[in-house]
DNA sequence: AATAAAGAGTACTAGAACAGTACTATTTCA
DNA sequence: TGAAATAGTACTGTTCTAGTACTCTTTATT
């Protein structure tokens, strides 16, 4: 259904860290394991990953490595997400009872998946990895309905 | 981390269910189970679960049931799921490198926890449980940035 | 041209956690 | 007193994640 594991953190944690130097730089999978404390095979596992789905560029052989394939600030949370974790989908309609779900127009479990998902997801694209890598304000305002929405902003101080 | 497991789901189809009915209305767990279609003991666990959690009251024996604590525009998603998943728990910061954690005030991998854990507590935390009984508009506008935001407003018509 | 360094790809394994089930005790109305 | 319902606990099988190992290909440097 919907899903942050570790892996998925420390593929956050990696295009963080290679957001934070400049843009010229190469970074390859050993650094980053060094820089970021995690095992060298992981990392390298996570980084094809990240290659395939086109959110960095790589380059062979010596002197090759690893480098975001847009500017951080074009790269949301949503699409690292789906990068690592498959699409974020909502799933199947379970079972057998999918026959149900094609006449009623209204499936509650489909409807459901579907509301939190895009909820979710919505949420996740205004953040962009450029705002992952500076300290962030955390605020709490109410909306029309009285409703407590935490909002992130950044940080001006510091 | 994050979850949403399919247990979580039939959860949330529970409560809508109970929800569409009146709110003096009893509904025992076997009423349930036919209902959604979900085995009865699956039902049972989950109710119980949301029971601790306050967001149901029960009755005993004969003519007993569950019914919701509260109205449904008071209950939020990120509530059920909360009772359901656990606490939609930043989990602790990894393994042994926490005394760096504990030194340098920014560890990227705490705060990115944390910043994206806000950031879907808050989607959720926007959505009740009476919006989901209904079916709903999924509309995406444009923020300040530039971002595409989808948006869940109660649809009119119907 | 040879070599070393780096990414690319595939396959395997152990362990945890989810999902599902069964059984028993307790409460309450008729 | 009996039936119907919730309450609680414990167990089990399967799935999937995380982690690892090994081999191939590419490329800059000497």
């Amino acid at each position: 259904m919907i899903r942050l594991g570790k892996l998925t953190d420390y593929g956050l944690v990696l295009m963080s860290q290679i957001a934070r130097r400049p843009a010229a730089e190469m970074h390859t999978a050993r650094d980053l394991a060094v820089e970021c404390h995690l095992p060298l095979p992981t990392v390298s596992k996570l980084l094809k990953k990240l290659l395939h789905s086109g959110l960095l560029t790589s380059h062979r052989g010596i002197k090759g490595g690893y480098n975001l394939a847009r500017e951080s600030q074009l790269i949301s949370l949503a699409e690292i997400i789906a990068a690592l974790e498959g699409p974020l989908a909502l799933t199947e309609c379970s079972m057998e009872i999918t026959g149900l779900c094609d006449l009623e127009s209204l499936c509650p479990i489909k409807d459901n998946q579907r509301i939190i998902s895009q909820v979710i997801r919505g949420a996740l694209e205004k953040v962009t990895l450029s705002d992952l890598i500076r300290p962030m304000r955390l605020t709490a305002i109410r909306d029309q309905k009285g409703n407590l929405v935490p909002t992130v902003s950044v940080a001006s101080g510091r």
